[in-house]
RNA sequence: GGCUCCAUGGUCAAGCGGUCAAGACACCGCCCUUUCACGGCGGUAACCCGGGUUCGAUUCCCGGUGGAGUCACCA
């Protein structure tokens, strides 16, 4: 067989040489140890916590070695692309604190190692493809669907390993003749890798070892199969795409989900007939989510409610999100925050070595934890502006109120938190409103009812008295003195702890008295100091509010 | 089913041959407090099973079991 001449029938318009490119795309100009890592999306216009997470590991490792981090988009499956998708994932990236050296933008791709879309490199790879023809390393296959399934089924009954290989694959030896007929009678065809492999059965099947930045030396059986390299489209698959850029663009490390570790083989087989270094792999463990009482791997089409949008739409701030990140992520990150409180996330010492390898579960308890304190150090101007943007985006209903008078949200957000031992009411931007709703009179509702051991009769004379005695004047210990006066007036201890003491001589005591007040003032039991909510409310909507209540 | 990865409390997770087996979240109790929080103190709770190796295994090896991932002209 003339491969040479084969090579020519299959891919006529290639004339570039593989060493034009070699040239085009040199060896970077990088400091010593420099890491160039990438991300890989394709655009399916949906982008998860997972790949945040990839994303994470990439831009650590490039930043804080001085290499780069680049975005390169896999859009090599023409079915599944999305409009609009590309910029939805730069936004959302972005959003969250992830930005590129190199890449796709939304202004195009910037960069000396571009096009960044796989969907316009396509003369690249066919440029390889036809070199691989040229050496017999490669040929055409010409199986529809139905004959596919047709050795796969065969196999299936024979329990043989299914797949394009060995003495499977047949149209691996077809003549040229052959050949050269079906494509003058306008045959489809995809170029497969004719695979050095020894195919498992025979008993002769070897393993290959590959270091693995995270997971150490892994051991596995060596590809047989004829994998696809270009499909009928003349666009590649993620595998030659893979390797074809990952070289090219001189990626030192390949950060990706454990979901990748069975197609490891394939890829080394490639490097080695493309004849090219391997990146240092780093297979992250998969982000799980517990249904059933089991653990499994986040889905993109079940679990919407772990897209990057939901957090945005919830108003998850970005900070909140990277932290809990970085503590899943590197198992002394925890311990480096508790000793470093204020550091910046990026002066932590990020380690690959320090990764989980099993699959995490998800927490949203833990999340919405570190987003407390998280939250409890932005400065309420800048938490102000949040919510702000936060509603323009999801909760436009909302916009005018909180636009109308920003130093009011602003003393809002501040309630309880200056201090050594600050308040931590605030997750997420939707919870942030509901929790200060009550200073909106439109949002303002009866939530909570009065406490057990305090009777109608008795809530109605409280408040009556409160009203009465209340000056707005008074500072917080002669406000405070009144209600407990008011207490002790109506049979309520006026210091928990004689009620704690003598349980049966009181109604109860003066907390109960100030939850009734709360009560009536914010609709619910749980608020800020009571004294500094009047302040800010001011005299006659607190003193509207009581009379409403009575 | 083949192949691969993983295995410490409910969850995350230290540990890397000898520890009363850290810590965080959640949960419970107490304290502080005018309530709610915040904070402080304390508590419940774990090395999947069976063989080895060793004076000694959570830690090393083998075998089970369990969970997960993957077997496409998807990535």
């Amino acid at each position: 067989m003339d491969y040479n001449k084969l090579a020519e029938l299959l891919f006529p318009h290639i004339t570039k040489d593989p060493a034009e490119y070699e040239a085009l795309y040199p060896q970077r100009e990088l400091p010593m140890g420099a890491k160039v890592t990438r991300l890989g999306p394709s655009p399916t216009g949906f982008i998860h916590l997972g790949n945040l997470y990839g994303a994470f590991v990439d831009e650590r490792l490039a930043h804080q070695s001085g290499g780069l981090f680049y975005l390169r988009i896999e859009d090599t499956d023409d079915k599944r692309q999305v409009d609009g998708a590309v910029e939805a994932i730069i936004s959302s990236l972005e959003f969250f604190g992830v930005s590129f050296d190199e890449g796709a933008t939304m202004d195009g791709d910037k960069g000396e190692y571009g096009p960044y879309h796989q969907s316009q490199r396509a003369e690249i790879y066919q440029t390889y493809v036809k070199q691989l023809v040229q050496r017999g390393a490669a040929y055409p296959c010409f199986c529809t669907e139905e004959e596919l399934s047709a050795i796969r089924e065969e196999q299936e009954s024979l329990k043989e390993n299914p797949g394009y290989y060995g003495k499977w694959a047949k149209h691996r030896d077809l003549s040229f003749d052959e050949i050269q007929s079906r494509i003058e009678a306008g045959q489809a065809f995809v170029v497969r890798l004719r695979s050095k492999g020894i195919p498992g059965g025979s008993g002769e099947a070897r393993t290959i070892s590959v270091e693995d930045g995270i997971r150490g030396t892994l051991t596995m059986p060596e590809n047989e199969q004829d994998v696809v390299l270009l499909k009928a489209t003349g666009i590649p698959t993620y595998h030659f795409a893979h390797v074809v850029d990952d070289h090219l663009m001189r990626t030192t490390h390949v950060v990706r989900g454990a979901e990748w570790l069975p197609s490891l083989p394939i890829h080394v087989e490639l490097f080695q007939t493309m004849g090219w270094d391997l990146p240092i792999y780093c297979h992250t463990a998969q982000l799980m989510k517990m249904e059933d009482g089991n653990k499994r791997k986040l889905s993109k089409r079940k679990d919407p409610e772990l897209s990057l949008d939901y957090y945005r739409s919830e108003g998850y701030h970005p900070k909140a999100v990277r932290e809990y990140l970085l503590t899943i992520l590197n198992s002394n990150y925890e311990e480096w925050r508790m000793e470093h409180p204020d550091a910046p996330q990026e002066a932590f010492p990020f380690t690959v070595e320090k990764m989980s390898n099993s699959g995490t579960l998800f927490d949203l308890d833990k999340l919405n934890d570190i987003s407390k304190d998280v939250l409890v150090k932005i400065p309420a101007t800048e938490l102000a502006s949040f919510l702000i943007e936060w509603a323009r985006a999801y909760k436009p209903e909302i916009l005018a109120l909180l636009l109308e008078n920003q130093d009011y949200l602003i003393k809002i957000l501040d309630l309880g938190r200056s201090g050594d031992k600050p308040r931590k009411d605030f997750i997420y931007a939707r919870q942030m409103f509901d929790f200060i709703s009550y200073f909106y009179d439109d949002y303002f509702q009866q939530e909570d009812a009065y406490p057990d051991n305090v009777t109608a009769a008795d809530a109605s004379v409280i408040l009556s008295s409160y009203l009465e005695s209340y000056d707005h004047q008074d500072d917080q210990a002669q406000w405070f003195d009144k209600i407990r006066g008011i207490a002790q007036a109506n049979g309520y201890a006026a210091k928990p702890k004689d009620y704690k003491k003598n349980p049966v001589q009181y109604k109860g005591h003066v907390g109960d008295v100030s939850t009734v007040i709360r009560i009536a003032l914010m609709g619910r039991s749980m608020s800020p100091d009571l004294w500094e909510i009047q302040q800010i409310l001011g005299e006659d909507k607190t003193r509207e509010r009581i009379q409403r209540m009575i």
